[in-house]
DNA sequence: GGCTGTAAAAGTGTCAACACTATCAGCCAT
DNA sequence: ATGGCTGATAGTGTTGACACTTTTACAGCC
């Protein structure tokens, strides 16, 4: 009786996201139905499936007729996201702080101990929004947020000179949590984010100026994909 | 040639969703490929396509090679979609109290002078979303949540006794938006929602009040995937 | 009579071929 | 030579048929 048939557009699915993932598939490189046909050893059928099931997360953008490509994020794009992270990151801490039992709370904590800052630091934010009870906001952070933040930095790295003060305020959140103060520690979840999204905003406005002055800027031309 | 081209994916999509809405398929009820595909005059392929997108959406939920059903929501789903509204729905607000123009602003407060109060309630909602200057944000309200709360009011009225009090609660938020204050506006909106997610809490705790008590006959319900 | 195993039926998953549309190369007129 | 037209080519949209899985019905057995 276990469930998980695995049809073949799971398997599709998993490989193209894999593909834009490591960058094989680069951001805003074009995605042809053939090519992955042949690549997974399917017919086009689950190809167009997967592809338009990874449009409806987001991860691709198609008009009809016309070439599906991998989505191309910019630093607005990014803002934007961090903008809705900001509010349902508030409120999914906030809900795993009242939500979680206490034994859940101590092995967070344990767990962090035990890494010291050390794992990526989406970790955090991925384990409180499973711990925070509303599958609908697990799932909007962890299915279709975090994706795109791990593709947006695969291509550039995290804004530079915020890890530093990304870990001091992940154990502020966490003494929050313990505490069992769920608006203080919505509140600093609020905070963190949103000097991110600062971040990003001065990155936006030293790229926009870069881009006036000197103006090379060549309209992003249609990306070859290269077939391995 | 400027017009989207409308492919025939697109116009079973709109059919089915219209199905839904319109209840000719209920809640919980199934979707058959075969029978869309005839209805709709086209071939199975477009309507797999189309029930794919609308599993994206969150409309229909659907396990391999099982029969894919319309998703059927109770009062624990529209619990936290408000919960994830709140939090988002803050921040709409509160972009929206910063980028909109002077005549936006104006435009806004004059259409609901007009319509006063007549207008469906979820129509100024939209209508900040669509403001906010967040394509993200305002996706995400308008493409998913609202078809979802448009979806459970056509089954079981909303909560009585609120819309009276909502109304007025809409005036505070539009007065908020008007003198700029875009924290108060957030705190208004945020609050206004919370009030209807706490009706609705209520409504759940009655109704698992009497669930228990007079144990009626079974429920009818054909098989549904039990959570943990 | 109730239960189990098996076969038919219904429904979903996959495929390869065909139809339609956009893109690009080359040709003609200006 | 330049700009627009016209075919060839590549890629997407659609289809009907076939393979696999689940469900249902029925016969045999306890």
């Amino acid at each position: 009786m276990s469930g998980q048939q695995r049809t073949r557009v799971d398997t599709v699915f998993d490989g193209i996201f894999d593909l834009i993932l490591s960058g094989e598939i680069p951001l805003g490189g074009v995605v042809n139905e053939a090519t992955l046909a042949e690549r997974f050893k399917v017919s086009r059928g689950p190809v167009r499936e997967a592809v338009k099931a990874l449009q409806g997360r987001g991860l691709i953008v198609k008009e009809p007729y016309f070439k599906a490509r991998v989505v191309d994020l910019d630093v607005k794009d990014m803002i934007e996201i961090f903008q809705l992270r900001e509010s349902v990151e508030g409120m999914s801490v906030k809900l795993a702080t009242r939500a979680m039992s206490d034994e859940s709370m101590n092995r967070l904590l344990h767990d962090f101990e035990q890494a010291g800052g050390n794992g990526r630091v989406l970790d955090l934010h991925v384990r409180i929004a499973k711990e925070c009870g509303n599958r609908r906001i697990e799932s909007l952070l962890c299915d279709e947020l975090y994706y795109l933040l791990r593709l947006y930095r695969a291509r550039s790295g995290s804004t530079p000179g915020r890890h530093d003060n990304a870990s001091a305020e992940h154990w502020q959140i966490l003494r929050g949590m313990k505490s069992r103060d769920a608006e203080l520690a919505e509140s600093l979840m609020r905070a963190h984010i949103a000097r991110a999204t600062a971040a990003l905003q001065r990155l936006l406005d030293t790229d926009t100026a870069n881009a006036n002055a000197p103006a090379p800027a060549q309209p992003r031309r249609e990306r070859k994909e290269s077939e391995a």
